[in-house]
DNA sequence: AAGATGACGCCCG
DNA sequence: CCGGGCGCCATCT
């Protein structure tokens, strides 16, 4: 097999536990889910742990601005399934204004490094 | 232990 | 709006 049957971290642990959260009908994005289970910086993994974890409303977790980051046949199933518990898309895209899941609180920011407080190309003076 | 990976996110042209 | 690029970071090889 490609990777472990379930590799449960903490951060394992933590996202799913928040992608759970997210009632049918409503939607959410990876960073949002990132943010709320404690991992800012972790938008990546969560996909990761979508895949790897069974079980999971895949389908309502969506890339930022609300659009689906799947390739095409799996994007079409997500949409499909997204509409089919009410989630409409406005084009390429479901608005997030009115379908995403506001998650109660983000638990302590889990150990992750302080780092820098400021985002993308930012922290990067490139000059 | 070092390098590669990836269901991301953000900026620029 | 779209593609090109780069930064993040836990995991996997």
């Amino acid at each position: 097999m490609k990777s472990a049957p379930t590799t449960k971290t903490p951060l394992v642990t933590a996202i799913s536990g928040a992608i759970r959260k997210v009632p049918r009908g409503r939607v959410s994005t990876y960073g949002a889910v990132a943010r709320a289970a404690g991992y800012p910086r972790c938008a990546r993994h969560v996909g990761r742990v979508l895949r790897q974890m069974p079980g999971l409303p895949w389908q309502r977790i969506l890339g930022s601005g609300g659009r689906i980051s799947l390739s095409r046949e799996a994007a079409l199933e997500q949409r499909f399934l997204l509409e089919a518990e009410g989630v409409r898309f406005s084009g390429r895209r479901v608005d997030l204004k009115r379908f995403e899941h506001h998650f109660p609180a983000a638990a302590r920011p889990a150990k992750v490094k302080p780092k820098a407080k400021l985002t993308g190309r930012e922290l990067r003076p490139k000059l």
